[in-house]
DNA sequence: ACCTGAACACCGTTCAAGT
DNA sequence: ACCTGAACACCGTTCAAGT
């Protein structure tokens, strides 16, 4: 047993922070379409109305269970000393907090899209491009197309891994036994492919401009 | 007066080509938000459960709402022969006919990441890519680093030019001066980077290759 | 082929009031 | 500081039945 069976009841109160959590549980276990504030509050034992004291609306709660997942598994001071392979490092560390949750991209990356949450993943993204010293402006525009790429590509992922999962009609004939484990070695490949292209543009681009 | 009002009732019905057109015209004037089931059928002057009968559900009817979407600007005959002006023309054009629909970008964002919709616009890419030549799985794995990118962009562009336009507290002191005009030629020029720096890219990888 | 009517099972959010 | 109770104004979807 997790939890006490109700006490008496009275006191125990929530924080912001047990709000994210019961969140992300939610998601983990059943997915983003019942991530409502209806069942939120009800895990906590707790009126919908209670939510509105710790988050002024849903997308902003979403917001935070956004962050939550990215600055979840951030990278530990990594050795990397190139641009190259810091931004490479990065990636791979986001892709996979992102997939460490149920729906961890398609969160992240509604709340990016409506220009919410997902900072801590620019500025990390940007710092290992920094890296490289190249013009402030280049360095932006960069770390966008990453981040970019990256949840798109991972968002589809995740919603091809489910699909699998639940044997939706996706599959011809019997293509099915084209195994999880290939199909997985399969993503990651074509996920370092578009890491490697913008890689090798940035560099590129950076000895043009250097050159000039 | 586009619509004749009221004759007697009855007969005049729709079809699935109706729906989606009044629901593009929702999504132009009000924004995705307010593309609800209800309120597209009450635009057509029909019953909620009547739009079953056109599509399977919401996500169904968003699909072909995308599809209209990227159909819609698509490019005429383009004179471009080398696999890299055909990619930049190509993600010109899928750009403008994104942000020729209000919330345009998410839409077909959305219904990306669940796997509906937008095929065509990962074919335009592949087609264009394929002029270069390209081994197969290097030429899908690259239309969709693209295709990533371009809906990640533009919806993100799309988001900030709606909360310019709500004067948002975005804005720092009075940061607001920073034109529409210079923020818009500014949203151009990042977007032709991250596209510069895929074709860069597929550029160099592509070599790295054939001298193998 | 296309639609109505009525119902089911939900949503997010607000607000006065309580402790 | 944190929550209840009750309400408001909605949702998407199903299904038998109508024309």
């Amino acid at each position: 047993m997790t939890t006490d069976a109700s006490p008496p009841a009275r006191s125990q109160r929530h924080s912001r922070g047990d709000v994210v959590e019961a969140a992300l549980a939610i998601l983990d276990e059943h997915g983003l379409p019942d991530l409502t504030m209806r069942r939120l509050a009800s895990t906590l034992a707790v009126q919908p109305s209670a939510l509105y004291w710790h988050f002024e609306n849903k997308q902003t709660l979403l917001a935070a269970v956004s962050d939550r997942i990215v600055h979840g598994a951030r990278a530990r001071d990594h050795g990397e000393s190139d641009w190259a392979s810091a931004v490479r490092f990065e990636a791979e560390v986001l892709r996979d907090a992102l997939l460490s949750f149920r729906d961890g991209a398609e969160v992240v990356l509604s709340s990016q899209a409506l220009g919410l949450g997902a900072g801590e993943a620019l500025t990390r993204l940007t710092a290992a491009i920094h890296l490289g010293d190249f013009d402030e402006r280049v360095e932006r525009a960069a770390a966008g197309a990453f981040l970019h790429f990256l949840l798109g590509h991972v968002s589809h992922e995740q919603q091809r891994l489910q699909a699998d999962s639940l044997g939706v009609v996706t599959a011809r004939h019997e293509a099915k036994p084209s195994d999880a484990e290939s199909r997985s070695r399969h993503e990651r490949d074509s996920f370092e492919f578009g890491v490697s292209l913008l890689i090798a543009g940035l560099t590129v681009q950076s000895e043009a401009i250097r050159q000039r």
